[in-house]
RNA sequence: GGUGGGAUACUCAAGUGGCCAACGAGGGCAGACUGUAAAUCUGCUGGCUUUCGCCUUCGGAGGUUCGAAUCCUCCUCCCACCA
């Protein structure tokens, strides 16, 4: 049981300092009922979550299923000052207002994962808003600046000779402070995290707090294209309020390799189960891209629900194998007669008409399923269904 | 402070007076093949005018010239070496 416990613990995470305090821990739970606290911290501005961030979720949904009490820190006053960059500077303050209806979209969006009863949320600008200058300074004794220096980014810049502002070390000693007041167990964070989650580690030794924090790691989830991290700024995410039908379609589109990195970080799947498909897709005996349905079929429904998730299915095959067209259409009425690449555009299917001439010279333009060979085509009045390659649809009304 | 080198389209990177909307690679889009996977092959890849052409783009501002990404002047920012 604890074995099995710890495996999920450990998957796919990157980095474990230390397992053998990780292992005390649940160990402890399990014979003697004894919980325990794992922080994780968020960005307080707007929550628009990708499964980029879920990764983290679902690691601390797993320890929730085995003594974890989940401290989901709002980092509304070190998101002021944003971690480092060497870039950024202070950030705008957020209003208490704004703190508060981002903290609600989060729990909306987060308690699809996490469990409301083992989780208690709190918000670092109670502590840190409240610290006076002579705990600020007792803060900054416990840590020299050379060991400051040895974080990743401050080195390559001082080196080089680039500015760090004496603000900027105060965000990992925040960060570690706010362990030291929780007093937490554990805390999770990705890779990119470990100089900080490790300043927890020793701020809670510094302040004796009677604990030293176990951290563990997880990677920065791949994106659709499977090359870089998933974000919003490349294009290559999922979100987690997407349409079921468009969230679907976005796993499936990823590579076959990295529908098993994502069973590994994503899925709600066993090791045991996942490792056993993966040797049926080898054998033969599982169709790779029913094992990928079966993923996507598994996020819909953890966002949405089952009948979204089935239907979503069932649209995807109906579009895409039997090339039928979708339930849903985008709609639009345009002045006729028209020319064909005019109206693309008109139905946002194409961003101008230079590249509609060129899609229509390629062949990827279709009219009520038939191909457009004629670039010079003009839509007289009537009803059509215009198509772009195999993803954008539209229906339009020429008068 | 001095001396050299550099800044080109989404990214990297050619081009050093007209043939440049600008070689090539990556990326992206599309077609074929498939399982909307991967791999592979093919086409396209600034905008507008249904393509005759026109307009905008080569760090910024001016100038020389019939004509400039290319030459000149000034400016901004990067990089290297010297002090």
């Amino acid at each position: 049981m604890i074995e099995e416990a710890l495996k999920e613990i450990r998957r796919g995470a990157e980095e474990i300092i230390t397992e053998e305090q990780i292992e005390s821990l649940v160990r402890r739970y399990y014979e003697k009922g004894e919980p325990y606290y794992v922080k994780a911290g968020f960005d307080p501005t707007a929550p628009d979550l990708h499964l980029g961030h879920t990764v983290l979720l679902q690691k601390l949904a797993a320890f929730q299923k085995h003594g974890g009490i989940v401290q989901f820190l709002i980092g509304d006053f070190t998101g002021m000052i944003g971690d480092p960059t060497g870039k950024s500077q202070t950030r705008k303050k957020l209003t208490k207002e704004e703190v508060k209806e981002n903290a609600k979209s989060y729990e909306e969006q987060v308690f699809k994962i996490l469990d409301p009863e083992k989780t208690i949320v709190v918000f670092n600008s109670d502590w840190l808003g409240k610290l006076t200058s002579y705990e600020m300074i007792e803060l900054a004794s416990k840590r020299t600046v050379a060991r400051m220096l040895e974080r990743d980014d401050f080195e390559k810049r001082f080196k080089s000779g680039q500015d760090i502002s004496l603000y900027e070390f105060f965000y990992p000693l925040f960060q570690g402070y706010d362990s030291v007041v929780l007093k937490s167990d554990i805390e999770i964070g990705g890779t990119d995290q470990k100089f900080n989650l490790l300043m927890g580690r020793h701020l809670q030794r510094a302040y004796e707090v009677g604990k030293e924090q176990v951290i563990l790691m997880m990677p920065i989830l791949e994106g659709l294209d499977g090359v870089q991290k998933m974000s919003k700024s490349l294009g290559n995410f999922i979100g987690v309020s997407e349409e079921p039908n468009v969230m679907f379609a976005k796993v499936m589109s990823i590579s076959d390799d990295l529908m098993w990195r994502y069973y590994e970080l994503l899925s709600a799947r066993s090791l045991s189960e996942i490792e056993k498909m993966r040797e049926d897709v080898k054998s033969g005996k599982l169709h790779p891209k029913r094992a990928k349905e079966m993923l996507a079929e598994e996020i819909v429904e953890r966002f949405h629900d089952k009948n979204a998730a089935l239907s979503a299915c069932e649209e995807f095959n109906k579009v895409f194998k039997q090339k039928e067209l979708p339930t849903d259409m985008p709609q639009f009425t345009l002045e006729g007669p028209i020319w064909i690449a005019k109206a693309l555009v008109e139905a946002k299917l194409e961003p101008s008409t230079s590249q509609a001439r060129r899609d229509l010279q390629a062949g990827a333009v279709r009219v009520d399923q038939q191909k457009v060979s004629d670039k010079d085509l003009q839509l007289e009045a009537g009803d059509y269904i215009l198509q772009v390659g195999k993803k954008k649809f539209a229906r339009v009304k020429v008068k």
